[in-house]
DNA sequence: GAAAATATGTCAAGCGGTTGACATGAAGCA
DNA sequence: TGCTTCATGTCAACCGCTTGACATATTTTC
């Protein structure tokens, strides 16, 4: 492959003078910069970034490291936030966990020894003093982490108060939350949270069944949906804490022969993609994903130029009304 | 941070021990080695990457190119390639090319200039002139690309013939198979070749819908979909060109009456878990995604040996029974 | 007791670009 | 004429790591 110096030889000049007409620096004259230009055609040139991030000390890499890729809420979040990076001139480096400590690790090592510019973390179990001395900015995704790095999450309790508001307005009376996994580190806990406070408000009866981690890491609910509708075949309403859960509901009530939103009404999060492909598509909070991955990506230019940025960064959702109530 | 340098001055030793050590090279005792260890992790010491791979003239990263992250069929390729990937040492550079020919192009450019070790390309509107300088082992899949390039497909014409051979065997007397867009660089083109070329065998009425690159480009089938149904309210079998589209399907039939699987029997293509999210699930012809990626990552390797490699390699395809037929 | 294997060290070039310091002309203009 | 501004060149250090060549010392092994 052609290197800076085969162009500077081939167009008559120095190094310097391509490196300059190359980075915009100094005085080109517009006949030298063509010329320059010509022959990087012609020797089909392309810098090699490998040396130029290493000269420069810094590369246009962000780092991603996500729990799950075919999981929709992540697929969508990793679609933006490849945008968002992309028109900034940064480029993804994808690393999926699988949600285990020890693989999540390895790819904060992995991005460190690759000098990305910063990680966007949406996965989360390491310990935290793992990522005290990084020197890297770290922007979490709806994940919580105390040690100085920042963390983008949507109003999860809102979202709570918004589905049940709903559901509640509709009539239901007895309601019921599936929520996910418990985890200290996860703002979707929040979702919980809302749900009851809202329940109790409004004095309607109401249960929450959550998910074990062995569920999570397969995304199949079914057994558990359909063993949390059996326990109380009174419910009428139901707050799923994700779309993918809410599917899932839809199927469990078609074979359980409940109607949809005729017997029970069901309100999903995250407005993803599949909220949209049911029958009957799925009421949901929507989740302002494509702003987080912007934030998410401004954030750690910030963090670059030291520039303050926010330990906690809020956006509020929104009920999106569709056919499950 | 800690360089080389740093570690090899803290543990008395030179550079080169030090990197003897990292990358087992030469003799080395077991008490330096320690030694050397120790250093590394009292200093918090991760070799530079980058550094690393300008000196030893490659680098372990692997560009995937495609041109949705959110549809989930790619959703699910680009899962199993950083999986397949991971396995063998190498990391992924995501690039998403929005189905844009100067985003692809741009995109490569991108890759080379980073010294990736190959191109994972799933996404193919460029000339294949630009293909040809690349240096750079580029694996397809699903497309089609004559340059000297690894191309790796499913049967999409066995696929095709499953699904209209099922269809048939169950009864259906009027086939519609809603197609993808059609492109020449694109071997899902045999799917209906596959169909219709079975429905001709049988003597079966049957018809083929394409979709506009317009839809492709939004994955909303809707509308499409709709008019097609319209146009011949007597269909009795539908097969769709993906999961995504079948799931579109279900969708209108629900809204316009038509019940699945009694009115209109459903197949889809892909096998994605959306095919596992709907009501009625879809019975789809399962492409060997885990496989294909498997092999993508392994023909890059054997391409960096000079290991000969096949120019077309095509798996077979499976039928999933599931409740849409 | 000599040869071979083991364990380190020294030195320095090379990977491909960036960048600062400094020099040298030429054109522009007061 | 003298002073800027513009356009380029030369030289070389630096980014952090790899690696070959060669030297030296200590252990093993036959």
């Amino acid at each position: 492959m052609a290197t800076l110096k085969d162009v500077a030889e081939r167009a008559e000049v120095t190094v310097t003078t391509v490196s300059r007409v190359i980075n915009n620096r100094g005085y080109i004259s517009e006949q030298t910069r063509k010329k320059v230009y010509d022959v990087m055609k012609e020797l089909n040139y392309q810098p090699n970034e490998l040396a130029r991030s290493l000269s420069m000390q810094r590369t246009n890499t962000i780092g991603i490291i996500v729990p799950h890729i075919v999981h929709p809420y992540f697929a969508k979040l990793i679609s933006n936030l490849e945008n968002a990076a992309a028109n900034k001139g940064y480029k993804i480096l994808l690393c999926n966990s699988k949600a285990k400590n020890e693989k999540e690790l390895e790819y904060i090592q992995m991005c460190k020894s690759n000098r990305v510019s910063g990680i966007v973390l949406c996965s989360r179990n390491v310990d935290i003093e793992e990522m005290k001395n990084l020197d890297i900015p770290v922007i979490t995704i709806e994940r919580n982490l105390e040690a100085g790095t920042v963390g983008i999450q949507c109003d999860n309790y809102q979202g709570g108060c918004l589905a049940t508001e709903h559901l509640i307005s509709l009539g239901c009376k007895n309601l019921l939350h599936l929520s996910g996994i418990k985890n200290e580190n996860m703002p979707a806990d929040a979702r919980a949270e809302g749900f009851i406070a809202v329940c109790e408000k409004h004095g309607v009866r109401h249960r929450e069944v959550m998910a074990t981690s062995t569920i999570y890491n397969t995304l199949d609910y079914h057994e558990h949906i359909r063993k949390a509708i059996e326990e109380d075949p009174g419910v009428d309403g139901i707050f799923a804490s994700s779309d993918l859960i809410a599917a899932q509901t839809i199927q469990i009530c078609a074979e359980m022969n409940i109607s949809i939103p005729g017997q029970i009404r069901l309100v999903g999060f995250d407005d993803v993609d599949i909220a949209r492909l049911t029958t009957p598509t799925i009421t949901t909070i929507r989740q302002p994903v494509r702003e987080m991955a912007e934030w998410a990506i401004e954030f750690i230019q910030r963090s670059l130029d030291h520039e303050a940025v926010p330990e906690q960064f809020k956006l509020p959702v929104t009920l999106v009304k569709r056919n499950s109530t």
